[in-house]
DNA sequence: ACGTCCCTTCAGGAAAATTTGAAAGAACTG
DNA sequence: CAGTTCTTTCAAATTTTCCTGAAGGGACGT
């Protein structure tokens, strides 16, 4: 899991945190988290702040004890789901505003070129289009994905061959 | 671009290369791209490398000139299929190898266990049953994308609640 | 066959990310 | 309210990753 999850882009170690809690029948303590994995106390509490950030463990507490327990949370649909949400879409948004403002650069370009140079801005504009058209369809294939929907990744291919 | 490959867990000028390549109405040489994105030679002629293995660039060259042309592979959805198949495949693959050995492991355990011990083990196995069917059926999932067919989440949510 | 041009590979060095240890900050108990 | 216990935060240090500059290797033209 560990790995997997630093594929996803997170710290290795909240995909070996959120294991052990996944695995461990009852809620832990930062400090038998510690011991398990040969962790510092800071690496646990920086690692469980951000899986709890994400949803993906909750902090409990048990009547009479001081320290803080936590447990996994168990539906992993829900923490992809999650991720998808905060993560993918926005990462895709923010591509997509970058293909509209470097269009905006290409208006803005003068108009006083050669042939050649005329080429290359059309064909840099046609691309931009493309990529426009590419990310927009990938928002709506992921907010459908977020939503439990089912996708096809046609649409993809339309948005691409679209416009040649 | 840069930061969507970054994202994907390429470097971020392979995004940078492929971009510009993209963008352009022809082919570029080494020499072009490390001078548009002020890049040494060799870090250019690395992500070339690794653009090339990926096939999300291509080698080409022109009659009677010595050096390498390089363009870009225009489909976009051609290169997320070959990365899902290589890359996110052969992830869930090892992972899906790692569940079933951590339940062999279980198995193995002795079997003169306080009660408190054989609980903790059953639980544990339950759990990595639900891994491995999740992982399972995100390996279904996967392979129906990469064979240009819809999906549905819910699949996924099904493997998960399976078996309580 | 040699010289030139270009591409690749390698080791050293810089930048970035991660980890740790210590100190500050909360929260509870007596 | 002071003392203790636990958590968090911060800066320093380590590790890792990445980039560069130079050396090595091919291919082509003369």
């Amino acid at each position: 899991m560990g790995r997997l999850m630093e594929f996803w882009g997170f710290r290795r170690h909240m995909g070996r945190i959120w294991t052990v809690l996944y695995l461990s029948p009852e809620p832990m303590t930062t400090l038998a988290l510690s011991e398990t994995l040969q962790l510092s106390s800071s690496a646990v509490s920086l690692s469980l702040a951000e899986l709890v950030r994400w949803g993906a463990v909750r902090k409990t507490w048990r009547p009479g004890e001081r320290k803080d327990f936590y447990e996994a949370e168990t539906s992993v649909w829900k923490l992809l789901r999650r991720v998808y949400e905060r993560r993918e879409l926005n990462l895709i948004r923010e591509a997509i505003e970058a293909f509209a403002e470097a269009r905006k650069h290409l208006d803005d370009a003068p108009s006083q070129l050669t042939p050649k140079e005329r080429r290359r801005i059309d064909h840099m504009r046609k691309r931009l289009c493309r990529l426009s058209a590419l990310s927009r369809a990938g928002e709506r294939l992921v907010g459908l994905l977020v939503a439990g929907r089912g996708i096809h990744p046609a649409d993809l291919r339309a948005a691409e061959e679209q416009e040649q």
